[in-house]
DNA sequence: CTGAAAGCGCTTACAG
DNA sequence: CTGAAAGCGCTTACAG
């Protein structure tokens, strides 16, 4: 591997004159860097980070703590991390968990190891108090669609109240009264969440009862999209219609929402933006060097589609 | 930030011994290694990764080059990747290029940059050579599903040839002679081995026709799952019936393949599996200094389901 | 405008 | 068994 040094020999300058030209420093003279730049190109040198990461105390790498890496809605957020963090000029350390503690701990460990500048969590397994750690060794972080409570955390978050109340008022107009919830399946923080708000809007709703999913719901509104096509593909297989005999609602709209085949009724949550979004919350905390204490809520839009009708194929 | 300095001062023994302790080294003495380690964990140390990094000249990174961050297969691919790769110590840096070659460029050069111990490729832009820039730096890199020829290169892939025969030969069985295919998007490299392994096999047999997309095939067979999904889509909005009017054939099967309203017939490739595969390759190369240079073919298994059946609906 | 020196936090021979 | 010293490849004051 060729380095500075390799490059401030060729050129016959000091390494500090390499290191200013790399850097883009005003001070150098134009024949130098003229000279400078020609044995860079020569060597194909290309700078070591590690080391200037050493040297500068930041690493230029961010964090991504994945609970669940085959989520299509985590694809998306992770791709909007990922295209701001380049732009940056940061790499992303991608730390599926498997919502396992274990694990959590581990890669939580690995990241401090490695000292992320800065970490984004999509989600923590239950009871964990990972996010401390980081935050108390100065690390900002940001949570995505994940909340434990902290006034150091940023978060960005789907408005899930404003959502579960669409969602209700949606069911309810179409005649439904027994409504269900399909949680989601990981043990994870505050994954109870939706839970609580569809609960809240349910309650609010004269004559709407929540009943669990096997006491017959004329409706089921799911956590997200994946365990909306799920209940689909259960009730499907167990000689139920969707939306005929019942009516089924997601929540992120994926890509495949829109299938024909599928034509899920679903809250819009743009995973992309919302990757982007903390990407850029967690990158401007780094450069002011402090925590990111902020929250940004996502508004919330039903898109009604074929997976919901009315209530016994009525109406 | 607590350093080894930090706790060899609290511990009142030397750096060296601080990092014999930590390395696991026989060398110490059982009461220095129990004050070592108190200090270890009543200041909480962490070693700097970067630090080691710097000074043993590996990263203990691993450079993963997605070219369509959204493909769930490929989310698959690098769950595979990134559990191998913290099991052995090592942290995968997520490289997105949406196939574009100057996203590429900037996502290997950050990958030189920052001493990428070695390197996965799931794709590459069509015409790139990016590879090689890697290769010649010295840096193992295995292609997953991508395979610009290079004798360094190790090679994890499906046995398209295998697969094919046995979709053309399943299509035929069901009387099917015209016979389409759907590309993939992407302008990538090597992109075209499964349609090539297709029109050998289809021209392998009697009387069946490869026509355009739009000239009526009864048949369709899509590069991957994705596109499939998308052909039935389209199909579907356009009129047609599938798999009464039309075939469809995927490629990957994806979880969503199995699902009730899907049942696409489609070719198994374990991409978990396949990530796995990979990093273990690269994890080898990495600890003998050496490049890869092997091939990793792996098995092709078709599974039929609903979403073909048998020409014009007749049998 | 350029260069010598110190130092980021480690590891690794090498003395003792 | 323990410690002093050098060095990984950079950057950053500081002289000149």
């Amino acid at each position: 591997m060729v380095t500075l040094n390799d490059v401030a020999r060729l050129a016959s300058v000091s390494k500090s004159t390499v290191s200013n030209v790399i850097r883009g420093s005003e001070v150098v003279a134009p024949a130098t860097r003229a000279r400078v730049e020609a044995a860079i190109r020569e060597l194909n040198y290309q700078p070591n980070v590690v080391a200037r990461a050493l040297r500068e105390r930041t690493s230029k790498i961010l964090g991504l703590l994945v609970p669940e890496a085959v989520n299509p809605f985590f694809a998306q957020v992770a791709h909007g991390v990922e295209g701001r963090a380049r732009l940056a000029g940061y790499g992303v350390l991608i730390a599926n968990t498997d919502c396992d503690p274990a694990i959590e701990a581990a890669q939580v460990a690995a990241l401090v190891s490695r000292r992320a500048d800065g970490v984004i969590i999509g989600g923590l397994s239950e009871g964990s108090s990972l996010h401390e750690t980081l935050l108390e060794r100065g690390v900002p972080v940001v949570c995505a669609y994940a909340a434990p409570p902290d006034p150091r955390l940023g978060i960005v978050d789907s408005d899930d109240v404003r959502a579960m109340r669409l969602v209700v008022e949606h069911l309810y107009d179409l005649g439904h009264r027994r409504l269900g919830f399909a949680r989601h399946t990981l043990a994870e923080a505050g994954g109870e969440r939706r839970l609580h708000a569809f609960l809240d809007a349910a309650r609010n709703r004269d004559g709407v009862v929540v009943v669990p999913l096997d006491e017959g719901p004329t409706a089921i509104v799911a956590h997200n999209d994946d365990i909306a096509i799920a209940q689909i593909d259960a009730l499907e297989r167990a000689g139920q219609r969707v939306p005929e005999d019942v009516s089924v609602v997601g929540f992120d709209d994926i890509p495949l929402a829109a299938h024909h085949r599928i034509e899920l009724t679903t809250v819009r949550s743009d995973g992309t933006r919302a990757g982007e979004r903390a990407a850029d919350l967690v990158l401007e905390a780094i450069r002011d060097g402090r925590h990111v204490a902020q929250t940004d809520i996502i508004p919330a839009h039903l898109i009604v589609r074929a997976s919901t009708g009315p209530v016994n194929g009525r109406g």
